[in-house]
DNA sequence: ACATACATCTCGCGA
DNA sequence: TCGCGAGGTGTATGT
């Protein structure tokens, strides 16, 4: 089979060797490389212009665009997976266009010249996996409480109340109840503002004392006070750590709660 | 010269070819297409582990890095502009390994084989003109404060108050104050809160009365009560109508402003 | 360098 | 489908 191929790059194409070329990327969901020089204009909830500069572009076999320049992390247009391409050869340009729905958005990609283009039956079906997200800080929590303090017990995990979920619920050793509000980077404003919202959520449904606890590996500088003010409290907590705390073997029960 | 070359491919090179390609890019600041079969290593605010599959590494001649495999808008990893990049040939692996400071973190990829690789001196000087963000419906209600209500007038922008800034702060035709907090989406409990704040700060140090006045597209299904028992207002404004009624050439005195 | 807020954020989960 | 919150968020803009 002609397609089977596991890639093909060509050189220089003619803009009509480019089309035939993407045309045939579509039907097979290969990954599409381009290099060109070439404009973009989006429309959608946003609308952007780019005039002609010499760019990447990248169609990925669940439909996904994107389009680097030469610099920076991000692209400077996309359009997500599921969108739909379409290509056309016009005089001396040749467009590909692609349409998402809802929102309801356009990308059209003009090339006037075309340096490589090459296409990709990429096989990749390894597992990504990542540690220290915040879910790790929760699981740490839930398996070694003491994280927190002594003789604290969680009650219950993303516990639905009025506002959200509360990250994690519990009894501290007085049998206060204890709302936590976990984040992996330096918590900042937003995070005391959080907490307290579901602190306040609790307290007008019950009159027990309530107390708000942020666990966090720092809080930004400013914020010491506020948590003060709203009677909030701070407790230091890595992610890292938390994550080899899980590699450990002992202790796999944990696994049932999730 | 010989590295003056617009592009270069390579198709199925050996490691040893690609790593002696890629030295001569790190030092010419070329930005570089490689796929093949890799697995990816990172580790530093999270960590993460990717075993071999055949994907895409970009390296940007800014030092930016992303690896993305054939689905998915987002790089599976990467490494922000001004990386530091090395390349080591081992035993059947080509390692490429990206070192970032603040936060230290490290990527490494080892390549067991190579499909293609390419390198490109890409000309883009164009500008990329956005339309339609958050900033562009601030600068039309300050050109046509009647998008708010007629009699409105701004008094200031970005006001700095206790807890952060207002957007757009002014007073109505009775002589109201009114804290405006605007959104370029559909706003939801977060953008509610955010305002109510906002109001509270002003009211503490004023016995004047305050509107606050949520501004965006739309506010999402319960937020209308959450908005009234706050007090608070909501006034609908699309961002695509505030971008096209700054695109008229009239009433240019703005650009003054910013 | 640190803190704050926006983003065509994207993505996943739950109702 | 909508709403909400996490993200190795990144990026710009202050201080």
């Amino acid at each position: 089979m002609i397609n089977s191929e596991k890639f093909s790059v060509a050189k220089n194409p003619t803009l009509e060797d480019a089309a035939t070329i993407i045309g045939k990327v579509l039907v097979n969901k290969k990954t599409l490389i381009i290099v060109g020089n070439f404009r973009v204009k989006y429309d959608g909830r946003a609308s952007s212009n780019l005039e002609y500069g010499e760019r990447i572009l990248i169609v990925k076999s669940d439909g996904a665009i994107l389009i680097h320049r030469s610099f920076g992390y991000e692209p400077v247009n996309w359009q997500p997976p599921g969108s739909i391409l379409h290509v056309q050869k016009k005089s001396n340009i040749l467009e590909i266009s692609a349409i998402r729905r809802n929102p309801r958005e356009t990308l059209k990609v003009s090339f006037d010249k075309i340096f490589m283009i090459s296409t990709f039956s990429l096989d990749d079906f390894a597992d990504f996996n990542l540690f220290a997200s915040e879910k790790d800080m929760h699981k740490a929590i839930l398996l070694k409480p003491s994280l927190i303090e002594q003789g604290f017990k969680p009650i219950s995990y993303e516990k639905k109340v009025d506002p959200g979920f509360i990250d994690v619920y519990g009894v501290d050793k007085n049998g206060k109840l204890v709302v936590i509000e976990v984040k992996r980077r330096i918590a900042g404003k937003d995070a005391v503002l959080q907490l307290a919202k579901y602190v306040t959520a609790i307290k007008s449904k019950s009159d027990r004392d309530i107390r708000g606890i942020l666990v966090a590996p720092n809080i930004s500088k400013g914020i010491q006070t506020l948590l003060f003010s709203l009677d909030l409290e701070f407790i230091a907590l890595d992610p890292k750590k938390c994550a080899n705390l899980l590699k450990k073997p002992e202790d796999k029960k944990l696994e049932l709660f999730f």
